[in-house]
This record gives structure tokens, C-alpha cells and sequence, in this order.
DNA sequence: GTCTATAAGCGGATAGAC
DNA sequence: GTCTATCCGCTTATAGAC
């Protein structure tokens, strides 16, 4: 969707890169992947510039020779996970039926959780932060991108699809319950002893929140 | 409740203190409130003793007068944070009908995501960093009161008063929306304009909150 | 109990050889 | 492009006067 990618888009801007060269593209890979990994657990404070470079298999200043700072690396890594973020909400359309269109909203989610958990835990930590990096694409892109969903909603509850309900609080409901698989994985495994990467406790996961959020908005009959 | 009470008392056990007159416990009062805030917002490598001291009105070395190191601190500001957040379930048994019970649940929750933002993101910033300080709490106390309260949601299931449901992933769906609301402010702020210290925002998600999520559980007439 | 001054160590970033 | 060695600033924690 337009606004999805560009919202993706917008937030790679003004992060200088270094090297057009093959194995350098491979290098700010395994890089971006180490720094969302240490990023997302230790915070940006936390995270050593020292501790990415092992993770990504080489010296701290090769490291700084492809991202000129944490600043930088820190950026790009929130820039590559932004896009995960809003582009399930963006196939979100009123063409479809609600119930089927709000529940592969749900399960594409949960399976981001389920695939990504590190990124979401990134995103996580910004917004708790104070979202120093990423506030200009909370109250100019995003803030569109969630009033189309909510006149989206709008629509089908005018039309007796949905029962009547607040969209925006809906979807806030959507955002926690299945980001709260990935942010808090650690108290959900110490509570269950297992997490979305077992098929069985994702089904129950997402069958629980089809169950209780559709149930919870569609119109009695 | 005595296991929610044991639980944040165990939280505390460690951490050793100072100064037993009143003026101490003033000061040792300010300092935990002023970190609850600086660790919520910073994380604790972010965190500076300096910004706490400042933000309870003294200096670094007459904090540390009080807590021995950071880490000290750190522990101690988890602790007071956890009694908020445990105490509600405890509230929650069986001689309840259910839906006041969840309801009233619910609302505590809310209630404590408004009244104490920064303690739930302390503790959310603890948990996604793997919970380093209050894993023993989350695989013992914890475990034993969340298996309370689902016997207690299977009973009700067996009497007929609520719908068949997973319990755990619902006590996992009402932690994940309510603390939202106090984890994420900046970005419902973004997205809003407002936020639960806001009478009529707070009802707003309080009523979509209870009505989604309590439809979703109650058995169809 | 509270302060000023300072010690000690860590981590981001740079210089410069290869 | 990648490394070793190093600089510099910043922050925790302590010493010791008041």
C-alpha cells in the first residue's frame, strides 16, 4: 500500500550509508540484523557498539566504517522494522467483509510477532522512550494511514456489518494484544513455557483473539 | 491477597536500605518516584544517577547515601512498581459472578495504567529486556497466582457462565490492552491528542475495552 | 546527612598501517 | 575494506571536610 511504503520510506531518510558493492550490502545486513537484536534488548543506551560488531562478525570500527555512528545504525534499524509495522494495516480495505478483513488484519499480526519478535521489541522500546526517533511519522503518516482505517470501520458499521463500537480504540486493542506476544515473550514463556514459534500455542493465541475480538464486534443476530 | 502481597514483598527482599528516620524515608520516597520516572523513560543503562538526584531535589553523592549503587535503586524502584501491578488479580475469585469480576478487573487495571504510567513502562522496559531482575518472580509467584485465577475462569466455564475460552491467552489479551494505554501513551498521544488522564478518553477505552472483551466471553443468550 | 572534589573505568569514535 | 592502538568524554562511585 502507497502510504505503508511510504511511511517506510520516510523514516530510511537522512541515513547515510557507505559501500553500493555486493559484500557490502551482505555486511549492513548482518549488521542491521545484529543491531535490531542488541538494540531491542539492551535499549539504545544499553546496547554496545562492540557487542553488534561480534554479533555481526567483525571489528567495531568496520562496523562504524558502514554506519558513521550508533546514531545512524540505531536509525536504520528502526527504519527496516517500521515497514513490518504498517503494512499489514495498509491491506486493511472496505471492498472486504469486516469479519474477514479485521481477522487477517489479526493473524498477519500475530504472525509478524511470531516472525520478527526482535523488531517488534525495537519498536516497543522507541514508543516507551518517548519515540525520540520516530515522532514525525506518528503524527504525520501513521495518524493518516489509522483515520482511513477508522472511516474504513465507519463505513461498516453505518452499514450494520459491525456493531456499533469506537474504531480507534478497537484498533488500539488489535496493536496490544498481538504485539504483547513479542514485547513480553519472556513473562508469556516463563508463564506457559512456550512462545508463537510452537505451532500449537499460536493457534491457541490466535484462535483466542479471532474468538474474543470478531465476537466481541460483530452484530448479534 | 497474600500471594500478591508475598510476591512484591519478595520483589523487595534484598535490597538494602539506609537511614530509619523520618526524614529518611521522605527523601528515600522522592528518590524511588523520581526513578520510576528517569528508569521508565531512559532504561537503566540511559538512566543517570545525576537526572534522578536532580529530579529528587539532591545530590548524586547524597543519593547514593541512600542506595548503595544503581542497581540498587534499579531493584528497588522494580519493586515498588510490582505490588500495583499484581494486587488487582489477586482481587478476582470464584464467589464473584464473572463478568463484574473481569469487568472490575478490567477497570482496576485501566485505572492503574492511568494513575501510574511510568511504573507500568518500567516494568514493561524490565520484561522486554528478558527480565533480568524479575524472572524468579514471573516463573514462581506469578506462575502460581495466573493458575489461580485460570482454575477460577474454568469453573465458571464448567457452570456455564462463560463461554468456552482459553484462559490464559485472555488474561494475556486484558494485560496486553489495559497497560497499552500506559506503555505506549506517546503514540496513542500522536494519534489522538489525548490520553487516560483525559476523563472522557478514559471512558471511552474503558467502555470499548469492556464491551469487545467481555462480548467475546459471555455465553450467547 | 550533605556537600565538593576526585578517582577509576568504560565505551564511542578516530588515526593510520596494511 | 579491515584491522590495532589510542584518545577523549562521560558517569559511577568514593574520600573526606563540614
Amino acid at each position: 500500500m502507497d502510504a505503508a511504503a511510504g511511511l517506510a520510506a520516510a523514516a530510511r531518510e537522512g541515513t547515510p550509508t557507505r559501500a553500493r558493492t555486493r559484500a557490502g550490502e551482505a555486511n549492513m545486513e548482518r549488521i542491521l540484523d545484529a543491531a535490531t537484536e542488541v538494540f531491542s534488548a539492551y535499549g539504545f543506551h544499553g546496547a554496545r557498539i562492540g557487542d553488534i560488531a561480534e554479533a555481526a562478525g567483525m571489528s567495531k570500527p568496520n562496523l562504524l566504517y558502514y554506519f558513521p555512528s550508533k546514531e545512524a545504525l540505531y536509525s536504520a534499524a528502526l527504519a527496516q522494522t517500521l515497514e513490518m509495522w504498517v503494512v499489514p494495516l495498509g491491506e486493511m480495505d472496505e471492498t472486504q467483509e469486516p469479519a474477514a478483513a479485521i481477522g487477517a488484519y489479526i493473524v498477519r499480526k500475530l504472525e509478524a510477532s511470531r516472525d520478527k519478535p526482535a523488531a517488534s521489541r525495537l519498536f516497543a522500546m522507541e514508543i516507551i522512550q518517548g519515540a525520540p526517533y520516530l515522532m514525525p511519522l506518528l503524527t504525520g503518516p501513521l495518524k493518516t494511514m489509522v483515520e482511513e482505517k477508522i472511516a474504513t470501520m465507519r463505513q461498516w458499521i453505518a452499514a450494520g456489518k459491525l456493531a456499533p463500537m469506537d474504531p480507534l480504540h478497537f484498533i488500539f486493542t488489535i496493536w496490544a494484544t498481538t504485539q504483547h506476544y513479542a514485547d513480553f515473550t519472556v513473562q508469556v514463556r516463563a508463564l506457559t513455557q512456550s512462545d508463537l514459534s510452537n505451532p500449537a500455542f499460536f493457534a491457541a493465541a490466535r484462535d483466542n483473539l479471532l474468538n474474543v475480538l470478531l465476537n466481541g464486534i460483530l452484530p448479534r443476530p
